[in-house]
Parts: C-alpha cells; structure tokens; sequence
DNA sequence: AGCACGCCGACT
DNA sequence: GTCGGCGTGCTC
C-alpha cells in the first residue's frame, strides 16, 4: 500500500484495469485532469495511454510506481462527457476500456501527435535578446533591423516572414546560426468562425416542414426521431434546415453516414449550404486528413462534423444536434477488430447524455429502430411523398420457372429493358454479384474450382483472366483445362461482368456502364460511372449494392433484380429484413424524375410469403410480419443477442476455446447458450472460425452474466491460441 | 498486446 | 553443443 498519490492510466491493451503512476515530476502538485495524454514507461516499451483520474493511494508497492514520463496535453483529449460516455461504452460492449478510448481518438493522436495542429515560429532566443541590448549586430543593420522586430513581435511564423523584409529569410538564417533566434513549435489556434445562419435553401413540402417544426421544437432536450422518408423523400433537405437552426443558435452538428454513402453529393451539399466550417472524418482519408479533421472539431473551428461509424466520438464542441443518415446500414457496427460497438445507437446514447435531439434517417429502417418506434421510443416523423412529381414505382414479380432465361436475364426483362429504352428511359439491373461467373465447372467430371483457402468457390474473372476469391482475395490465373482430367472448363452461373456482356450481346447500340467494386477502383471513378448515367452517356446500368448507396439517377425508369433469392432461406433471422431493404433501396432508383418507375423481381419462388408479403404491404407491413414472426421466435428485439466468435487454424482450436468458455458458464436464469458452433463457412482466409451465442430476454440478467464471464473467460490457457472477440448485439449470425 | 523468460527439436 | 519454437507470466 502506498500512500503516495497516483493517477490512474489506461492503456490502448486488451487489460481491464488501469495502472497507477507517481505524477510527472515537474508538475508536482498540479492536479489530475482526467481526458488528457501521458506517456508512460510500461515494461520496457514507452506507451501512450489517457489518464482517467487519480487516487489517494494506491494497492501496488511505492518502490514499484513509477512516474510519468510526460504529459502530452494542455487540455484533455477526451473531456468528461466523452469519458463517461466512453466508460459506458466500454461496460455496455464489456470491452477494456483502453481499447475503447483507443477507438475514439485518430490514430496520429494515438501515437503522440500534438491535439492542435503546430506551427513553427522563429523567436528571439535569451542570447538574441543580450546581442540586441548591447546593440549587436552592428556591421549588420538588417539582421539588427529583423532581430528588434522579432523581439517586439514575440515572434514570427514562416508565412509571417515574407511580410519582414526583402531578405528576412537569409538574414534568418544568419541570426539562427548565431543562436541568437531558435525555432519553436506552437499550438495553431485557427481563427474562430461565426455561426452561419445561412439561406434556408429549397423550400420545404407539408412533412419535410412537419419533421424540421417537430424537431426544432426541442432542440434544447433530448428526443430520438425516426426519420421515415421514402427514397427521394428529401431527408438531407430536412437535415440541412436542422442543421441551419442548430448553428443560428451557436451550436454544432454531427452527421453520421454509412461507410459508402459519404458521396461527394452529400458533402457537395453540406459544403455548398455551410460552406467553411465542415469537418469530414471518413474511412477514405489518410491518417494526417482524419487528425485535420478532428482537430477542426477539437478546436471549435468544424461547426458541423460530418463522418461515418468512429465519428460518433468525434470532440464536437457545443454539441446541438446527432444525424444518423440511412441508419439501418450495417456498416455503422463495426464488425472486425476487438471493439465492436453500433454508431447508430451510441449516438442515440451520446444525444441522450448531451441532451440534444438524435434523428435518425432511412427509407428502409431497422426493424429494430420501427419496433422503437411502435413502442414510443423514438418519435416517428414520415415523409410519405417524394419531392419531385414522380410516383411510387411499380413492383412485379418475374417467375424464372417459366420463363425462358439467357444467362440470367429472363425474356420478360428483354422485353421490358428493350421497351424502356425505345421510351428513352434508362435501365438499372441489379445483381449482387461480382465477377463474371461465381463458379467454374469441369463438365466432364465435376472439378470446380475452390479457394485453397477458404470454403468457397473461386469466382471467374473473364476480362483479367483470372480467378479470385472474393473471401480472402486470392487470386490465380483461369486455367485451360480441368486440372483434374484435362476437360474444357465452363463459367457456371451469373455475375455482373457476364450480365454486362449478355447486355451488350442484346442490346449492342445502347452504352452501358458497370458499377461494382472491380468496375470502379477509387472515389472518382464511382463519379465517373455515376455521371455517365446522369448525363444520359450511358443508359444501362449494372451494379452490385453499391449502386443502392446514396447515389441518384434520376432518368432510370426501370429496375432488374436479377436474383432476389438469396436471402430467402437464410438461417440468419435478419435475412429477410436485409433482402427487404435491398430491394426497396434498388427500387427507389427508379423513377425518380417525372417518369414512372418500373421494377421487376426474377424469382424462382414467387409465391414465398416474403416477397408476397412485401409487395403486398411494402416495406411498413412487411417489417409488421417480420416482427411478429420475431416476436414468436424470441429473437431481437424481443430478445438481447451477443456472441463469441473465435477463428483459429485449425476447426478443433477454434472449437475447445469455446467449448471451454460454455463449461465456465454458470448461467442465471433467463439466460442461454447456443453452440459453440462452427461459422456456416468455417474456413476463411486459412482460418476456422466458429461462435457461440448467448440470448435473453433479459438485457440487466444477460450483462450482468457477461460481465463475470469475460473476465473469466480471458484467463482461459486456451483464449490464447485463438483470437477471439464478443460482439454484443451482433448484426449477422454464422 | 508486447516482451520477457524458459524448456525441447534441427542445424552452423 | 547452440538457434529458435511458442507456452506462460507480467507490465503500475
């Protein structure tokens, strides 16, 4: 027991304790703030870590503290409402909370970058000042003449130098060779921007109206509103008025959008409406451009912050209003890595703690966000109508068992695509595969070709000639022949890169452009593509998922899903609401400027209650049979999900950790396991991975269990042979 | 997580 | 006889 007062240091480690350190000894007596950077010696590496507050003594032995080494930050990092809300985190996702205060700050800061962007400034060093005072330098009257002006001006940065004299920089020079003037860095503190209390844009329609006087009625308190607003419904507009009102009254905007739907679009009109002081803070940036943007934040400069998933934990100043845009994208639960945590609802939690409103914006909502909704959770606001004249698209269903089909493109969807173009429309297929074929087939013996290493078929890449897996990203050159008995090989089924050359077989006069991740490498090209179509260049579009992300074609007048079957049979109980979303996403690109909109469905099931379901009630009625069905069967929300997932390389390691962990288990009531199991592809990327389940309809019961459990199951000797990580309310099941 | 220390197989 | 495998333990 020591009775030296220590401050308590968190560290970016899978540790679940802090470590106690003596004060830095040359700010004896300065008190703790807690938020701010140290580094500190650990072993025998040197770490970052945050401090998160101090204590009169400590449980390690005086002789084995040591103090540390530096503090980094003037003011902290992480201020005392992003601590707790971090600190809640970190018990809610029973993840360490190093890794979680890890996770909210850009990695340059992580590795000891300064929180506000550094200037270099040349000053007069105390030798300067004595050379000054006896008059020196007296054979040089310009360095003597720049001397005095630094000294009055206590400095001067480089771009301030030009205005000093015609050769203040070789005089510069001179005196810093003398010593008489060193150069130091110093904190750049960007100018303060006003709050801008723009024009109010585009004027708004009944709901759009409704929606902005319902929220901006109590911009000063917490409220969680459902945003329902169909595709074109003008949710950004509504966003924007928001926003507007929030910065009138000097506060500041976070908007989070999904990981691709932060498209150049969006931010042209953030930028266009709010012109200087927008921060963006995205996965596309370098380490340097997200630090930028942070410190925009941090600083007071950034009045609106506009990011994907981590920018949740941006250091917004005078907080005033959360957006989540198309919430119900999966991409805003991080997924990899060791702290899987949801944007959408921390940022649900970080409006409630700072009491401001959180809006949360989709034509195709969460499930769970609609059962909020229903239960009062969350204020509903609809924006039933689309802005410009076009109406509500037409769904049909195409029965693939009927009709004649050439490379998976049936003839009634010839038929319609030729119609919509002799109309001047433009078509959208849609098929959710890349590659040319998912399948090479030996047609003499049955040989496909498989990932080494993964449980998966390599897809067909014709143009490059190439096969790939698309799990791992192997990559191999498309064989002559069957490697097993020396017969020619065939592309068995349908990706987008065959369905482009069928189009263009079919309809050789019409340009087409492609939209997946192989047709499209960087940012720009995604524009390009998309600007073909809008200009009217290209009149046929095939795209994978990425075409139902934020971008829009006003002159598609038809839509082709290819394959809407997928998902149908899926074990995972949230397959239904994600083939859902995906098809009124991809449909909502048609007919959106004054021309009706057509979309057809291929299907070899038309007659499956879902897709009956869904084109009977659309998208509100097939959540409300979705969520009875749920209701019945016990799973979200109507019961609280987490899992354990481990990977491996072999199955039976994967296995025993987990296996290990269930025989540690001493359940509570109302609590359960499932498995362990083996993931539906257990091998990926040369690894095994498998998962056990833990599910309540008690969510204190099921935390309370998993907190005890953790701790214990990470001490497990075999925890160390696999890398595994809980993934509280999991978005996908194995 | 790193990074040590510490005991058992194929090599200069 | 050593170099090095990763199993176990510790870091204030």
């Amino acid at each position: 027991m020591s009775r030296a007062a220590v401050w308590r240091v968190v560290l970016d480690m899978p540790l679940r304790r802090p470590f106690d350190y003596l004060p830095p000894q040359d700010a004896s007596g300065k008190p703790v703030r807690p938020g701010v950077r140290v580094r500190v010696p650990f072993g025998r590496q040197r770490l970052i870590g945050l401090v998160t507050g101090e204590a009169a003594s400590s449980d390690i032995a005086p002789e084995r503290l040591k103090p540390i080494l530096e503090v980094l930050d003037a003011e902290p990092v992480l201020d005392a409402a992003m601590l707790a809300l971090l600190m809640w985190a970190a018990e809610y996702y029973h993840h360490p909370l190093g890794e979680v205060l890890a996770a909210a700050l850009p990695k340059a800061l992580r590795l000891g970058a300064p929180a506000s962007a550094m200037r270099k400034v040349w000053v007069v060093s105390e030798e300067g000042r004595a050379a000054l005072l006896s008059g020196e330098p007296r054979r040089a009257p310009q360095q003597r003449a720049l001397l005095q002006q630094l000294f009055e001006r206590k400095g001067c940065s480089a771009e301030e130098l030009g205005a000093l004299g015609p050769n203040a920089r070789a005089h510069l020079r001179s005196l810093v060779h003398r010593g008489w003037v060193a150069a130091i860095d110093e904190p750049l503190i960007p100018a303060a921007v006003p709050a801008q209390t723009q024009a109010q844009g585009f004027a708004l329609n009944a709901e759009q109206h409704a929606a902005v006087a319902t929220i901006s009625a109590s911009l000063q308190s917490f409220g969680a509103y459902l945003l329902h607003g169909i595709t074109g419904s003008g949710k950004t507009e509504v966003y924007l008025h928001l926003v507007a009102r929030v910065l009138a009254q000097g506060r500041a905007a976070l908007i989070l959008v999904p990981e691709i739907g932060l498209t150049p679009q969006l931010v042209g009109r953030f930028r266009e409406r709010f012109a200087a002081s927008l921060a963006l803070l995205h996965s596309g940036l370098t380490d340097g451009e997200r630090l930028d943007g942070w410190r925009q934040a941090f600083t007071g400069h950034a009045r609106i912050v506009l990011g994907t998933r981590s920018a949740v934990f941006a250091p917004v100043r005078a907080l005033g209003l959360i957006v989540v845009d198309e919430e119900h994208d999966a991409s805003f639960k991080q997924h990899e890595g060791g702290f899987r945590y949801s944007a959408r609802d921390l940022a649900v939690v970080r409006a409630q703690r700072a009491a401001v409103p959180v809006v949360l914006g989709s034509a195709t909502p969460a499930f769970e966000t609609l059962y909020n909704a229903a239960a009062g959770r969350y204020q509903r606001l609809s924006l039933p109508r689309r802005t410009a004249q076009a109406q509500a698209p037409r769904l049909g269903l195409i029965d693939l068992r009927v009709n004649a089909v050439q490379a998976g493109i049936s003839t009634p969807s010839i038929d319609a695509i030729r119609r919509h173009l002799n109309a001047a429309g433009q078509v959208l297929v849609f098929l959710n595969r890349r590659g040319y074929a998912p399948t090479l087939l030996c047609t003499a013996c049955g040989w496909t070709a498989a990932c080494e290493e993964c449980d998966a078929r390599l897809t067909v890449h014709q143009a490059a000639g190439r096969l790939r897996c698309h799990h791992c990203g192997a990559d191999a050159p498309l064989p002559e022949c069957c490697p097993q008995c020396g017969f020619a090989l065939r592309p068995v089924g349908q990706g987008t890169q065959r369905i482009e050359e069928k189009l263009e077989e079919l309809f050789p006069d019409v340009p087409r452009v492609r939209l997946d991740r192989d047709a499209v490498r960087g940012r720009g090209d995604i524009e390009a593509a998309v600007q073909r179509m809008v200009s009217g260049d290209a009149r046929i579009l095939i795209g994978t998922q990425m075409v139902t992300k934020g971008h829009d074609f006003p002159n598609v007048t038809l839509v082709v899903v290819l394959n809407a079957d997928r998902g149908l049979f899926s074990t995972d109980f949230r397959a239904p609401e994600r083939l859902a979303q995906t098809i009124v996403q991809v449909a909502g690109r048609a007919g959106r400027g004054d021309k009706p909109g057509e979309v057809l469905i291929q299907t070899e099931f038309p007659d499956h209650p879902l897709l009956r379901s869904l084109l009977a009630a659309g998208y509100d009625g097939f959540a409300r049979t979705a969520l009875i069905e749920r209701e019945q069967a016990r799973w979200p929300p109507f019961s609280r999900l987490a899992a354990v997932r481990d990977s491996a390389k072999s199955a039976a390691a994967a296995l025993a950790f987990l296996t290990d962990a269930r025989h540690l288990a001493r359940l509570p009531p109302k609590v359960r396991l499932f498995g362990p199991v083996p993931a539906a592809m257990a091998k990926r990327a040369g690894r095994y991975h498998a998962q056990l389940l833990i599910e309540s309809s008690d969510r204190g019961a099921l935390h309370r269990f998993l907190d005890s459990w953790v701790s214990q199951i990470e001490q497990l000797p075999s925890s160390r042979r696999v890398r595994w990580a809980l993934d509280v309310d999991p978005l996908e099941l194995f």
